[in-house]
DNA sequence: TTACTTGCAAAAGATTTGCAAACGA
DNA sequence: TCGTTTGCAAATCTTTTGCAAGTAA
């Protein structure tokens, strides 16, 4: 919320909503799933109040956007570098907290400068793996 | 070629000029970029060719998606297993092909089933790096 | 010949934008 | 009050689909 004010944007019911729905939320919703959860609550919400929403929060680096899923765009709240595992069968978004040694080092020989990394594992989740 | 006609489809000049265009293509191109470069050649070309012969070629595991760029798909007729990485400035996609070991039998121990892997990094390529 | 493909245009789905009215500071 | 934000609708962009006409085998 200070972070908000800070950058000079207004706290607005609407923004409020945002930051509580996301906040501790491992579900990795996308705009539309946002938008129908607050739709409820508020019923005058709209699409452009939270792609505008979001969009600020991912400035000011209160969540991350998440490329994961070809369709659309997903978020994540939780901004401490972490990995994603997507179930092919349920298209869940799991986290993935190992820390995993990566070659950084050999790579920026090459002349690349790495700023952040991510890492995607593709398969069954373990409630699919039980079913099927 | 083969493959495709062991599927059972046909293979057309369209087909041939997208077979063709992506043989040995570094480039990661995307549905759009494909089309421009072969609506010269082939006039009456159209999108819906296009997207239905990479649907084709992806099902017969000639090429694979990528879902680096939240704007749109990238195709990369590389099949072999390999990163990337996107940078940041010119937006261009580059091949890592390093090796990197990651810890699969532990993610594996909680239930997840693994089928691919896919290392995304970020930052500044090396001519965009020279330049800044 | 015949089933698969193409090309067109329209549709669909996600995201963005313009703008007047509403509202937080 | 004043500048930012909202909500609506329209616009945009990528991708998909329906279907009649065309074509590889």
């Amino acid at each position: 919320m200070e972070k908000y004010k800070a950058l000079g944007l207004k706290l607005t019911p609407q923004r409020m909503a945002i930051l509580n729905y996301l906040d501790g939320n491992k579900e990795h919703p996308s705009a539309e799933t946002i938008f129908k959860a607050l739709k409820k609550r508020f019923p005058t919400m709209s699409f452009a109040t939270v792609y505008n929403t979001l969009e600020n929060l991912k400035k000011i680096g209160y969540l991350v956007e998440l490329n994961l899923d070809p369709q659309k765009k997903h978020f994540d709240p939780d901004t401490k570098p972490h990995h994603h595992f997507i179930c092919e069968k349920c298209n869940k978004i799991f986290d993935i907290y190992h820390e995993i040694p990566l070659p950084i080092s050999k790579i920026e020989e090459e002349g690349f400068q790495i700023k952040k990394t991510h890492i995607q594992f593709f398969g069954t989740c373990p409630k699919c793996k039980k079913i099927s």
